[in-house]
DNA sequence: ATGGGATTTGAATCTCAAC
DNA sequence: TGTTGAGATTCAAATCCCA
């Protein structure tokens, strides 16, 4: 076992650490970081080349960084580097762990094993994935990232409320569905090839950012590629520490993380608070006489139909509640934006109930 | 190790055994069976439920500071039964699994070590799943579902077009949507309480089946409960074996199943692909006199065209060879499917070489 | 500028029977 | 056991091209 290098030096925020992530891991003091978000080599064992049926290649991720020689060498790797992370982690501090059926097994097992404690696994679902093109398994249309804390014991940070506000109002689930990382967002190299073959979505970073993190905390990724952690810390008013082997990639995201601009503190207490708008309950359109109890809303999709009540919810033929439940129940959905869903009738024309909703807003800006 | 009896009885069909599954499948034959379908338990804290295959008892561990060693002990029960469970499947046969974040890590991990081959790890995505009630966590909406062959060469069944048929004409993803178990499919004791705490949904069930069995299989679940894998087995056609330790299960098992209806011939065909239909030669249109030497052929694009040979080869200015090969050198192309490239005129109409194909197999089928 | 059609692309353990 | 060759196989989104 390599000895610790304590230093009384401070930490080395919002910089990218050149060098393997354990070594950089263990020069940190211990108990200096409040969450780790971490995307490390998933292990693939890919055969030969893959072509689509219009006979073009697959750009496979056939990189050095990603062999390994069995299971037995992946897990010794993993239990390394997750130690070094347990040890770098404050208190209360957690981490995220995102990978495929290739590899994730054996992380959440060595996770379990080196103490950390597990909240969540959450499914990053792909709204736009790459299709089976020989039509021999299901489309793998999904990642799953591991939510887990240093301990038991560990009161790690959770948003609930902003991310409920972020879901329309109804508890965040465990599936998340995201677009891939495509168009301008995916970095290019001087050849204009995708610049990592693995590049995450902001938007990914941002829900885990919002969820788990609060503005000044210190976010540290020892598999940072192209730095797609540090951009969304650093729009997020949080520090970063990156960790990253390649100078072509530290390359890439030194200048990509100098090109964003930290959200100012008004912006940051919005997106985490309860609502990015002031929230307006569907009775006050009742109370105010926009809408009438009595009155008939029909659906987005015009096979359903329901009327307003004096309380502000609404009755169907065999349920009753509010525009989101009443609109969940007819569609035997999770769940449903009932703002979005109801309409009444106005002139003969179909009107959003949403379009009530923005008045009132705009009356709450005078 | 427990000595692994070898019996000539024929296969226990479409019977519940009672017993440790270990115990049990180590009595079947080696190679028997089709498809296992296991829903293991995952308390981790092994209160009295876990046992070794010689039947001895884990010692229970629940003290927070013994939390490793109660893993290194599930590893154990879970290696033990995957090992059976991998000995009785045939050559060709595959396994799922179902888990939470609580257990799966640690099948996932041990699938892999024990030989298995994963193909797809599979989310099933709870449209009305328990929300989280102290909201400190994310709702946990989803369990994962992983599938393997037994080993890497294995020769696994599964029914792409079936299932792409299912998902309104594309391919299947790897997260399914369906709903819990409740109503009347949720099983009752006599006092009226739920039969068994995590009786899964016969549409998950039934999905699994259609994709990765065909009529007539045998599909083994080693930890029966309420026979959900059996009923559904028995509606679409499929041979079950259970193996169920606690008696009461047992019992609303049978009762159950008992009451369900195979589904006829008819009902039970699915879509199936190309690849499943008899092979036609290019050579046999020209035997038949469906197009004759000397008859010209274009390509898909009109940029090509080529001469039928009396042998069924083709001949275009440059090269010949098989209708295949001839394609994918004008093409440029590593490979090209010369049933979809080539057409013929009939009337001034174009008209695909893969039609007569067609022809001969409707023709093959009386 | 705009819109419609063609092209490109993405963490992939991606064929199989016959010889 | 390995090699050969027939022939089966893709979805959502972004981007590019041209009218």
């Amino acid at each position: 076992m390599a000895t610790i290098k304590q230093t009384a030096a401070p930490l080395p925020l919002n910089k990218i650490l050149a060098g393997d992530c354990i070594a950089e891991m263990n020069k940190l003091p211990e108990g200096s970081v409040d969450l780790i978000f971490a995307d490390p080599p998933y292990n693939l064992q890919l055969k030969g080349d893959l072509h689509r049926p219009d006979n073009s290649k697959v750009d496979a991720v056939d990189d050095a960084w990603d062999q390994f020689s069995s299971f037995a060498a992946y897990d010794r790797f993993t239990r390394d580097w997750l130690k070094a992370a347990h040890r770098i982690l404050k208190p209360n501090g957690a981490i995220w762990v995102i990978g495929s059926y290739h590899n994730i097994f054996r992380v959440g097992a060595s996770l379990q094993d080196t103490g950390f404690w597990v909240l969540n696994d959450v499914v990053w679902r792909k709204s736009n994935p790459m299709p089976n093109f020989r039509g021999k398994r299901l489309t793998n249309a999904h990642e799953t990232m591991i939510w887990a804390a240093k301990s038991e014991a560990g009161k790690y940070t959770f948003n609930y409320e902003a991310l409920k506000a972020m879901n329309d109002g109804v508890q965040m689930r465990s599936d998340w569905l995201l677009p891939i990382c495509t168009g301008h967002e995916r970095l290019k190299d001087e050849n204009g090839d995708k610049a990592h073959p693995t590049q995450k979505p902001e938007s990914l970073l941002h829900r885990v950012l919002v969820a788990t993190t609060n503005p000044g905390d210190v976010v540290l990724d020892p598999f940072f590629g192209t730095g797609t952690t540090g951009a969304v810390a650093k729009r997020l008013g949080r520090d970063f520490i990156g960790i990253e082997r390649e100078e072509a990639y530290r390359k890439v995201a030194t200048k990509r993380i100098d090109s964003i601009r930290r959200l100012d503190k008004d912006a940051l207490e919005v997106s985490t608070s309860k609502r990015a708008e002031p929230r307006v309950p569907f009775g006050t359109l009742v109370e105010r006489g926009m809408l009438n109890a009595g009155d008939k809303l029909y659906s987005l999709n015009g096979r359903h139909s329901a009327k307003v009540r004096a309380d502000g919810t609404l009755v169907a033929h065999d349920t009753k509640g509010s525009i989101h439940q009443v609109g969940a129940h007819l569609e035997g959905a999770p769940s449903c934006n009932g703002w979005t869903y109801w309409y009444f009738k106005r002139d003969g024309k179909n009107v959003p109930i949403d379009l009530l909703r923005q008045q009132i807003r705009a009356e709450m800006k005078h």
